[in-house]
DNA sequence: GTCAATAGTTTAGTATACAAAAATAAATTT
DNA sequence: AAATTTATTTTTGTATACTAAACTATTGAC
């Protein structure tokens, strides 16, 4: 077995979160959520304990364990710490990215091109973060990868969703472009700039998102 | 009770490590160390997934914990990110720090001062550490001050060993003014050079304590 | 003597039982 | 009737019991 019992539990009660079953404030029963997965509380103490490291979900003691879904200021703050980080990534690698890597920066540009073509939302979704990965891994520093992953995984469900801003999906690919160009000129600076704008764009688009949100809430 | 009995026992564990008592490699037993703190397997192994997450110790299914001490390269990397990060607090700061804060690091320097005067190394690092804890909550970025706060606390054991080099904490004071001065300033990219140059001498210092500490080791 | 197979031991993972604390409901007092 | 105290019920945290996997040692075949 690869996969451990546990991780899976901890992956779909995540996803039980961020698909709305659970929303903020409310409390994670043991119990419950034992017999739903067909365990007893120990395991699912245990995925609780993940999940209270990855943020999701905040442990009080002798309380239990309460869904904590960021607010929309942790968000964009994390938006500009990821900006931040794959600037970082980006200025690394432009020093010693390998023509291979560049070849799969290209392929996984192709890719979402083709994704857009195709109106492949999910597509473009998995072979952008392919792209970002890759820059990740190529700035020489096996931490900060490590790092950049870690964030990235964070923000999944936030950055998905700002992919429906029109015509969104088109200028990032023209960012990407010029991400690509900036390495292979090893114009470390400007991979820095490129990324660090690419990035916080997002957190930008996730803002506006939120202002537009509240607009149609507070119509009524 | 503010303090939760596990995290006595998770720190109290961390310290055996570092101290030594448990070299890399070695495993974790279960059984012995519930003896040792009085307790059963259940909030041992509740210690063992914290430490897991910090990075301290490495899970193997069904085999056990592992002391994982980082490697020497692993330390770097984790010093060039630490630079990276505070560099960022510091152009962060630069824009939005209050007068009150400056008086406050300026409060820490003279700290520094009056220990590296009564050659106190404990009370410099202690000083040191409020210091640069300062800037990262002056970012204005509460994620990434938490980011930087963890990162700090982990590199802690490393941070220390290399104050023993001689004059390093003299010019570690003339680096701190350099910042102040930046911050006051409000020159932003300043305040991240010199931070960044600052945080990254300490990872230069703790490789030129590895090569003597290798020279040494093959000596005999 | 070396290797393979197997029995026995140890140890991780999970379920359950129990104790202590918190939340809730009921009862008593003001 | 409101508030405070007391009793009841949940629920968390911990200990223990059990299961299954991994390690060790012994035996047996070549």
């Amino acid at each position: 077995m690869t996969i451990k019992k546990t991780d899976f539990i901890a992956e779909a009660i995540e996803e039980l979160i961020l698909k709305g079953e659970f929303s903020n404030g409310d409390r994670l029963d043991e119990i419950k959520l034992g017999e739903r997965f067909g365990v007893s509380r120990t395991p699912i103490r245990e995925v609780f304990q993940k999940l209270t490291m990855s943020g999701l979900v905040e442990h009080f003691p002798k309380r239990g364990v309460f869904v904590r879904q960021p607010s929309p200021i942790q968000i964009l703050e994390m938006f500009e710490v990821m900006a931040e980080l794959e600037a970082i990534c980006g200025r690394f690698a432009a020093h010693t990215i390998s023509d291979e890597s560049i070849d799969m920066l290209e392929n996984a540009n192709n890719c979402c091109q083709q994704a857009i073509d195709e109106k492949s939302e999910t597509d473009y979704y998995r072979h952008n973060t392919t792209f970002h990965q890759i820059i990740y891994k190529e700035s020489g520093n096996s931490f900060l990868e490590q790092e950049a992953l870690r964030l990235q995984k964070r923000l999944a469900p936030f950055r998905r969703i700002q992919l429906h801003v029109r015509g969104r999906m088109k200028q990032s690919m023209r960012e990407h472009k010029l991400i690509v160009q900036a390495l292979v000129d090893g114009d470390a600076a400007n991979a820095e700039l490129t990324l660090r704008d690419h990035v916080a764009i997002q957190g930008k688009k996730f803002q506006y998102l939120l202002v537009e949100l509240e607009k149609n809430s507070t119509k009524t």
